[in-house]
DNA sequence: TCTGGGGTCCTAGGACCC
DNA sequence: TCTGGGGTCCTAGGACCC
């Protein structure tokens, strides 16, 4: 069973805000350079995309409301649903913020059908935060998030393992998630529309063409999901921040101020979910926006914000600057579970420990309790979660 | 009132090893 | 008598997703 909230951070505004219902809403983050996360379907029917500046969308739509993103009720709404899809099953994946998959399977000695579990937990996510969800069912994960978001928006698509075929076949390629505008285009240039016609199309022709997602391709036309139930112990494979300033920064000054808060928020997270990384990467965009990573691997493991940050430094050292940027961003690749004590790390024991202690002040008294002096260059600005964000750690 | 942020997977080429 | 074949790891960038 796939559940996907339908237009979810919006929705919750909706909810929580009687005056927003029924108009066109979009939510933002504040700042002047922020885009649209989400909108309401009243502002989806006008042409209101994700994605979209704040500037289009006015001209587009004058009448558009706009609302300030509010992270904490998207996060403590999600922790509430998914505790609600743990009554019926304790199989559950929490793919997104606001989209869910449950594995039924252990489920039908107690329940009547999946069916049931669908609209009973439709009914209760709709009695209980007032918003609406789209739930697909099917044999596997691949056509039950086809059939949930084909049943968009208040939707209940279920697919029978002998109807999987039928199914699919009439849907546009595009149908398919990993399909985007450019696979589309290139599959629609081979004459193919449809997953009836991907299906039939040799699979060779399409493994010259694409490589292994050729194959890919064939199978998931035909309703087969050809991806393992990827699931490493909710070990991701990179973890990492970037940001947009309001204004470009130049200064090499303050470029090194914002590498070490994003090198301490990452720090954070890793130290959060348990994690260690040995390779990371120095993201930046020009005002033009065009977008250069480097990346570095260590010959060991590290959770240290210290390290990182002097891992990203002597990256930034290494581009020539051609102008100010406009973002930056810091990541953690190559990572694994860090389950042994801290002294595995040699020489970090004290370290460990005084990171430890701000983590705590932070917990208590909020993000940015406590930090290094040298970040009050940074002018700390709200912005809001991205709707892929996966609050794994409440549930670890 | 120009273009967010957090991710995943794949490719291609180079360094290096035997 | 100008250069094989197999492999690993690493880097940079792009398509795609929510």
């Amino acid at each position: 069973m796939y559940i996907d909230m339908d237009a979810y951070f919006a929705s919750v505004e909706q909810a929580s805000r009687p005056y927003l219902r029924g108009k066109p809403v979009a939510v933002v983050g504040s700042g002047k350079r922020t885009v649209i996360v989400a909108s309401s379907y009243e502002a989806k029917r006008l042409g209101i995309k994700t994605g979209m500046t704040r500037g289009e969308a006015i001209r587009k739509l004058p009448s558009l409301v706009f609302v300030e993103g509010r992270n904490n009720k998207y996060v403590d709404t999600c922790v509430r649903i998914h505790e609600i899809l743990l009554r019926y099953t304790p199989e559950v994946e929490i793919c997104s913020i606001d989209e869910f998959f449950a594995d039924l399977t252990g489920s039908l000695l107690l329940f009547p059908s999946p069916a049931d579990i669908a609209a009973a937990v439709k009914r209760e996510i709709g009695e209980r935060f007032g918003i609406t969800c789209s739930v697909g069912i099917a044999p596997n994960k691949l056509v039950a998030k086809i059939a949930g978001e084909f049943g968009k928006p208040d939707g209940l698509v279920a697919v029978e393992k002998d109807d999987v075929e039928r199914f699919m076949e009439g849907l546009p390629v595009e149908s398919i998630p990993g399909i985007g505008r450019k696979m589309k285009e290139a599959l629609n240039a081979l004459g193919i529309r449809t997953c009836g016609e991907l299906r039939d199309f040799p699979v060779s022709v399409l493994r010259r063409r694409f490589g292994i997602w050729g194959d890919y391709l064939s199978f998931m036309a035909r309703g087969t999901d050809p991806f393992r139930a990827r699931d490493q112990g909710g070990l991701p494979r990179s973890i990492g921040h970037s940001m947009t300033f309001e204004k470009n920064i130049g200064d090499r000054v303050v470029i090194r101020a914002r590498l070490l808060e994003l090198s301490g928020m990452v720090a954070r997270r890793l130290r959060k979910e348990k994690i260690v990384a040995k390779g990371f990467s120095l993201t930046l965009r020009y005002p033009d926006f065009t977008t250069l990573t480097k990346r570095m691997t260590l010959p060991f493991y590290t959770p240290n914000g210290r390290i990182i940050y002097e891992t990203v430094t002597a990256l930034l050292d290494s581009f020539r600057l051609k102008d100010a940027v406009r973002l930056l961003g810091v990541s953690a690749f190559n990572v694994r579970r860090f389950a042994a004590n801290p002294s595995l790390f040699g020489g970090l024991d004290r370290e460990e420990r005084l990171w430890k202690a701000v983590d705590d002040v932070n917990d208590a008294f909020g993000e940015c309790s406590l930090r290094p002096a040298t970040t009050l260059l940074c002018v700390r600005h709200h912005w809001v979660i991205s709707p892929a964000y996966r609050p794994v750690c409440f549930f670890s």
